[in-house]
DNA sequence: ATGAAAGCGCTAACAA
DNA sequence: TTGTTAGCGCTTTCAT
C-alpha cells in the first residue's frame, strides 16, 4: 500500500538541466518557430530525462484556458445519456480536452450547484441538458455553452444540439402505416414536459398529410418509466380500441413495461398488440420480442455538442440549433397486418 | 446565440469593494476565526456584490490542490460503469469536488493517454479499474489512486474497492442449491480474465464444502457478450447435461444471451432451463422472464472509492483492500425444483 | 534566437 | 485583527 505522489518537474527544472532559460523551454513546448535546432534538441532531452509534464493549472491560469468543459446531464446512469457523455468524452479526448461530468437528476438546484462548480473550476464551456425552466442564469451564466436533449427547446434562441422529433415521428408513423396500423394509440410523457408537445404536433402534422383525423388516436398518459407504462398498457387494453392493435410509445421504458402489460393481460406481441418504442435503450434488444423502436443519436449528439461548444469558443462561426435524425431499429415487437387489417379490425374487441 | 463569457471579478476587486486587502479577504472565504464580524460583514456583501467566484485554477496552483479527482472506467456506456461513475460523482460534489472522467475501452494505451491527462491536469487522486497487465507506471504513477474492479485483483499491494465475488458466489449457489440445482453447469468468461479464476475458485471451494465433486460441473466459456453467451448456451443445450437444467452464468449480458437461445431451442426458461446470471445490470429486469442474477454493489463500489482515496490524500489511516458485499435479485428465471429433481433427472434428456 | 521580467488569482508566511 | 509580500508554474511582451 505504497501510492503515493512525489515531486513533478517544472519547466525551470527542464530549463536548468537544458542549460537555456523558461522562455526558451516554453517556446518549444509551444511548438514556436523561432528555435535553433540545438536549443530544441537539448530541451527535448531534458523534458524526456526529467519527466516533464506540463501543469496545466498553472497554463490555465496564464492562458485563461483550462483544457477541460463540463457536462452536466440528468443521470450518468441512464443509458442515453451516458451514451451522449461517450461521445462527448470522444470528441474531446481528440483535442486533449478532459470532460467534468454531473449529473443534475432533473432537479434545478442541483443543476445550479454544478453549473458553479463548472464556473469555478474555469472551464473553458459547458454542456448543459437544461433542467430549470427558466434559465435566468442563463446571461449570468458568463460561460460559452451548448443546449443538448429536447429540454433544449425552451430556449430557442440558444446553440443547441438534439434529435430530430419530427423526423423520428414521421419515420415511426410511417412504418406503422407501412404494417397496416394506419391509426395507432398513442402513450405519451406527462404534460408538463416539452418533447410531449413535440412528439404530438408531429404526430398531428403525419396525420394531416395522410388525411387522417388525429382526433380518432387513442391518447394514454404516463410518466416515460417502466412501471407507467404497464399501468397506462393496462387502461388502454381495458377500455375500447378502435382500428388497429398498436400502441406508438413515446419512450422505450415504457415500451417495455406496456409489453409486461401485455403478457399480463395474457395477449402477445406482436401478434395482439404491436408496439413501437422510442429511444433505442440497450434493454430493448433484450426483451421478448425485442423492441422496435426510433434511436435517438445519443453518441453523435454528445460528439456535435462538443464540436458545436469549441466552435463557439473559438469564435468560428455558430451553429444555431441541430437537429440529429433518428434511426428505426427493427426487432419484433412490430406485427404486419397490412394484408388483413380489415379482417383483424373487425375481430378486434 | 448570444451566450458567451464575461470578466469574472476576483478577490482584489472584492478586497476594493470592501475596504480591506485581499489576505483579508482571502480569510472570510476559508472561513478563518480571526475575523472582526464587520470585516467579514463588508467582505460577504462585497463578494454578493460583484458575484464574485473563486477561481479553482489559481487556488490549486497556490495550495497544490486541484479540487477534482480523476475516474478512469473501461466504458461509462456500461451500466455497471456508469453505476460506479455516478457513486463516485455523488460522493466527491459532497466535498464540492469535481470529478474527470474517462473511458479506457480496455485498452493499456488509452488508460495510459488519460492518466497522463489526469496528471497534468494535477487531479489530487485517481480512481482507476486498471486495464493494462503490469502497472508498471504505478510507481512513476505520482499520484494517489485506488483501484476499482476485479481486474484490481492483481495488484493485491494496491488500495483498491470490489465486489466480493467470494461471497456473490456462495450466494449464487446456495440459492442454486436451494432450489434443487445442485450441480449447475457454469457459464464463464475468456481464460485470460481475472474474475473467472476468482469465480471458479469459489465455486470450487463451494463444492468441496457441500461434498460435490466440482468436476462434475459442466463449464461452458464465453467472452460476456449477449452474442457470446447466446453461441455458449447453444453449444450446452447441444452437449449432454447432467443433473438439473441449471446455468449460473458469469455475466447478465451472456445470461441474457443464453436466454435467447434457450427459447431458439424451443425451450423455456425457467420451465426447461433455469438461468442465474451475475451483475445486476438493468436491462435483466426487463427480459422475459425477469433475470434472477446476483447483483455487484456499483454506485457503493464508486462511494467507497472516493471515500479511500480521499482518506489517502488526506494522509488518513489507509484502509487496504475493499470487497463489498453482493446481493440477490430475484426475478423469474430460477424454476424451483426441490421437490421434484429426481424426477426431472430422469425425464431429462 | 534567446533571456529577463512581469503577472495570471490566489494563499501563506511574516510583520505590524 | 489586519496588511504586506513572496511566490505557485507558466506565457508573453520587451529587450538584447
Amino acid at each position: 500500500m505504497k501510492n503515493g505522489p512525489r515531486q513533478r518537474a517544472t519547466i525551470i527544472d527542464v530549463a536548468e538541466r537544458a542549460g537555456v532559460s523558461k522562455s526558451t523551454v516554453a517556446r518549444v513546448l509551444a511548438g514556436s518557430a523561432s528555435i535553433s535546432d540545438e536549443a530544441r534538441d537539448r530541451v527535448l532531452k531534458a523534458v524526456a530525462a526529467t519527466g516533464y509534464e506540463r501543469n496545466h493549472l498553472a497554463v490555465g491560469m496564464r492562458s485563461g484556458r483550462s483544457g477541460m468543459l463540463g457536462l452536466v446531464i440528468p443521470d450518468i446512469t441512464n443509458p442515453f445519456w451516458a451514451e451522449v457523455a461517450r461521445g462527448a468524452q470522444d470528441r474531446a479526448a481528440k483535442d486533449d480536452i478532459s470532460l467534468l461530468v454531473f449529473s443534475s437528476d432533473w432537479d434545478a438546484g442541483t443543476e445550479a450547484t454544478h453549473l458553479r462548480a463548472l464556473r469555478r473550476a474555469r472551464v473553458d464551456g459547458a454542456i448543459i441538458n437544461p433542467v430549470a425552466d427558466n434559465f435566468d442564469d442563463l446571461d449570468r451564466f458568463g460561460l460559452p455553452f451548448v443546449f443538448i436533449g429536447s429540454s433544449a427547446e425552451r430556449f430557442p434562441d440558444t446553440l443547441s444540439v438534439g434529435s430530430d422529433i419530427a423526423q423520428a415521428v414521421r419515420l415511426g408513423m410511417d412504418i406503422l402505416v407501412e404494417r397496416g396500423h394506419p391509426a395507432p394509440a398513442l402513450m405519451l410523457g406527462p404534460r408538463s414536459r416539452l418533447a410531449r408537445a413535440r412528439f404530438l404536433r408531429a404526430v398531428h402534422e403525419h396525420c394531416i398529410a395522410r388525411d387522417i383525423d388525429p382526433d380518432i388516436l387513442l391518447v394514454e398518459e404516463s410518466d416515460y418509466t417502466v412501471e407507467g407504462g404497464r399501468k397506462a398498457m393496462g387502461r388502454l387494453l381495458a377500455g375500447p380500441w378502435r382500428g388497429s392493435r398498436a400502441v406508438f410509445v413515446a419512450n422505450d421504458l415504457m415500451a417495455l413495461g406496456a409489453m409486461i402489460a401485455v403478457r399480463e393481460a395474457g395477449l402477445r406481441c406482436p401478434e395482439d398488440i404491436s408496439i413501437l418504442g422510442f429511444d433505442g435503450i440497450p434493454a430493448g434488444a433484450f426483451s421478448w420480442p425485442g423492441l422496435t423502436t426510433i434511436e435517438k443519436p445519443g453518441r453523435q449528439i454528445g460528439i456535435r455538442a462538443v464540436e458545436c461548444l469549441l466552435d463557439q469558443i473559438a469564435g468560428r462561426p455558430e451553429h444555431g440549433r441541430i437537429f440529429l435524425p433518428c434511426r428505426l431499429v427493427e426487432r419484433g415487437s412490430l406485427a404486419d397486418v397490412s394484408a388483413s387489417v380489415a379482417v383483424r379490425t373487425a375481430a378486434g374487441r
